[in-house]
DNA sequence: AAACATCATATATATGACTTTAATATAATC
DNA sequence: GATTATATTAAAGTCATATATATGATGTTT
């Protein structure tokens, strides 16, 4: 049995997903153009040696993260770039690995800034008792790792940290950017922040406000952190 | 005979798209609670009558917007509320034809006020001249239609400046945007504005600033328009 | 020239067989 | 008895192929 294309093989998750990785690195590397029509599922099902079952569930993924559009007798056309979806965790994963990582990461922090200080405002109102205990015990867990550094640690509870502010929004339109914040917290490690940029005064200044039900000044305090921390831009790989 | 017309344009888009939209609307409506296994492939195919290729594309569909996951064993599980895709413009819809409306659309505003406003300044900082150009022929279009108005043609406009706001930002976190933007506009149409409710006066705010460059303007103008919009809730349908 | 019928082709759907994965139970080992 | 291999097995994953449906292109009728 040959191996034609054993450049999918060395990936680990599901035939489909791998393919539909390998189609949208060709899209967003534009070597598939926009609204270029695709070569057809029996073309692609021998390129990549894969029945067409496993070709279509992978078209199917890319056309709901707005990449592909199908039609019969037309084939499958790329969307215009302003139809894919940037705020899909999975897409975003495939983005960082092939694109220019500062421009993202920029581009990232230009998105915090319009989000985070307004989600924080609304969770000082919003957040439930529950999740107050929750953002209650992860600061303090912040605190304690602020002084006894450990910097995966860290990294995880800052995420957890900033995840739970998004949640305790009560806003369905927040919840995304918890996922798309893990996301980026995890490809940027050892990028985002080193010891003495935990800004544990700024997130304390969050938190209080927060659990004090001041929006107002858990606007301002997200405003703060993000504009005093020390977010170093990503090297590239 | 008409009556079968009808039935044809109820269930107007491809057979996987239709049986994901009905497993949507059972796991939105918590039918199908979180962290839930659903049915086997082949119970799922029985009960709606319909093959395995089908039901698996609709399963993919889901699996990319948040809301399952499958592994083999196991099952294809309900993930919890926190991953499902809010952002994702077909999820929305959905989401929007199942669910209390005065709230979403208050969500919605709630992403608004945050969202746009650091839009309209980006956008006064990147937009590029062709965009500017865009821009321009969509504010004179608005201008007249507010002059000579025209409810659908309103609608539209106004809808599409604030989409080239989005994209005018330069940054690819903010184009998803535009198309929510859109769900919602067309979801709500009838319930946003009215005449009277044009807001003219704070759109030329937005569109002066952002032509001369002024991103601290058009922030505030923007915010000014949220602010003193004639934001109607919408009637329950 | 407009309306209609036909054809070609690409996607859409269906079906059945086979493979891989992983939870669980069972047996072998210490 | 606790631990570690091993077998079982149920579910999704993949494949191959056949048929249905939709649509752009072409031709035909009026």
């Amino acid at each position: 049995m040959s191996h034609s294309f054993l450049q999918i093989a060395g990936s680990k998750r599901s035939l489909h997903v791998q393919v539909a990785r390998e189609i949208a690195r060709k899209i967003l590397s534009e070597e598939l153009a926009q609204n270029e029509i695709i070569p057809s599922e029996m073309t692609l099902c021998e390129q990549f040696n894969i029945s067409r079952t496993a070709l279509r569930e992978a078209i199917k993924l890319l056309t709901s993260k707005g990449l592909l559009e199908s039609k019969p007798k037309v084939g499958t056309r790329v969307k215009s770039r302003d139809n894919w979806n940037f705020l899909d965790s999975q897409l975003l994963d495939w983005v960082i690995d092939l694109s220019d990582n500062e421009a993202i990461y920029k581009e990232f922090l230009a998105l915090r800034k319009a989000i985070e200080p307004e989600a924080a405002a609304l969770a000082a109102e919003y957040a439930t008792a529950e999740q107050r205990i929750l953002l209650s015990s992860t600061f303090q867990k912040m605190d304690y790792i602020h002084n006894h550094f450990n910097f995966e640690e860290w990294t995880e509870a800052d995420m957890e940290f900033h995840r739970l502010i998004f949640l305790s929004t009560g806003n369905s339109f927040y919840l995304p950017f918890a996922n798309v914040l893990r996301t980026m917290f995890k490809s940027f490690i050892g990028h985002s922040s080193e010891k003495g940029g935990t800004c544990i005064k700024e997130h304390r200044e969050i938190y209080r406000a927060i659990m004090a039900g001041d929006a107002n000044k858990a606007r301002q305090a997200n405003i703060d952190l993000l504009n005093n921390s020390n977010h170093r831009l990503p090297t590239r790989n």
